[in-house]
DNA sequence: GTCGCGCTGTGACTGAAGTCACATTTTCAA
DNA sequence: TTGAAAATGTGACTTCAGTCACAGCGCGAC
């Protein structure tokens, strides 16, 4: 049912500046695709053939690392674009994408949307924003990975984990394993500083349920100089 | 002395596609600015009022960490724009930059550059395209900082840093303190670990002067499984 | 129920990275 | 030349991440 691709798109950062005429030709090439969770929707490698917008549900970008490892990069949600950057220098992908959820995404095929560039430029304008943000993302990572303990990581995920401010109770949506893949480090040690965590009184747990005891003392040691 | 702007610009790869009217309007909107060798071009956190191009010599792009050291992203020569990225945003620099030697750029508003982006819309796809491999780099980068031992990196380095074919002589060109930032170490595991070399006969140094005596060996290391 | 399997908790150990302190060498300017 | 500052070499030690092995535990399929 592509009749109601317009809708989706007009309500993308992404497409906004665009007129009903240009959705609608956007919406005749872009292809619905749909995934189960943890199905892929590209790999690293991958010739990139062009880029997906999320229409529901979220995308993991992740790396594979050389020692087997994964490195999570970003989560995309509704009316994100996902592989927008390589799209342009017609590399490979240097990442792979899969979903967290079951997703739908919408998949505009690299001429058509070097098309709408062209056509208008203030798209490459917000795809070049959108890439701003990527890029101060990987410095992030990048910062956090190389000065930052796998304790302090998990405090952090901890505390930025839900937007909402009394939401001091929820539930570990994931497995211990893929906690640690997102943090940057392995199961056992996510274990470890849970417990550890615990026995401090910081947190509680009861299997996957878990409750932040002392918001600021979780806060306060984040403020502590890293060195 | 602005009149040779155009010919500086005419020949990087941002404005290839650009006629000679449009050339010369960039131009006279481009000023000029040298920098001394260590001269910082921009800091983090910088407001971002436009972006540079390279006219001559080099400029280092780095990260100063939490704990006071530095990660260097990339080097950026004659032809080639930096901070192009954030530019777009809106945001902040979330990089410094600074002069390797004695540098000249040209620098250009960013009200200037966005009403060239508009009127040439390759202009962007371009700075996609090196938004893109940005991007690849600072993955590389993740990659290597999060599962390659120092002894590796210093490896990799010492075999890539020079492109023509026999040259296994050369002169290290900076501290081992900056190389250790280079390459996210600090001073101490640099001399460690060139003395170790040394030692097993796969290279060999006289103050900065470096040979490399086994570069199969080196390379063969490099080839290993990282796990 | 109970068998099997995936997830989790934990102790013991290894090895790399980084810190500190200090000795030694180079460099370069006066 | 020489004297101070910068750069380098190195031993001893600490901390932390990661590995391995293994013991529960929880839960669904049958």
């Amino acid at each position: 049912m592509p009749h109601d691709s317009p809708q989706v798109l007009n309500r993308t950062e992404l497409f906004a500046s665009l007129d009903d005429s240009d959705i609608g030709a956007l919406s005749c090439v872009a292809m619905r695709r749909n995934f189960a969770a943890r199905d892929k929707l590209f790999n690293e490698g991958d010739v990139c053939t062009g880029l997906f917008i999320v229409v529901s549900g979220r995308v993991r970008i992740f790396k594979t690392l050389p020692n087997g490892r994964e490195q999570v990069l970003f989560f995309e949600g509704p009316g994100a674009p996902v592989a927008e950057m390589p799209v342009f220098d017609g590399g490979r992908m240097p990442v792979s994408a899969a979903a967290v959820e079951r997703a739908v995404t919408l998949f505009i095929p690299l001429p058509d949307m070097r098309h709408v560039c062209k056509k208008h430029p203030e798209v490459s304008l917000k795809l070049l924003e959108v890439a701003g943000k990527g890029f101060r993302r990987m410095v992030e990572i990048l910062e956090e990975r190389a000065c930052s303990t796998v304790r302090r990581r998990l405090i952090s995920w901890l505390l930025r984990r839900e937007q909402p401010e009394r939401c001091d109770r929820f539930r570990l949506a994931m497995s211990q394993e893929e906690l640690a893949a997102e943090i940057g480090t392995v199961r056992e040690l996510i274990s470890r500083n849970l417990a550890r965590l615990q026995g401090e009184g910081l947190i509680s747990m009861d299997g996957r349920d878990m409750r932040i005891l002392d918001r600021t003392g979780l806060e306060d040691e984040l403020e502590e100089i890293t060195d």
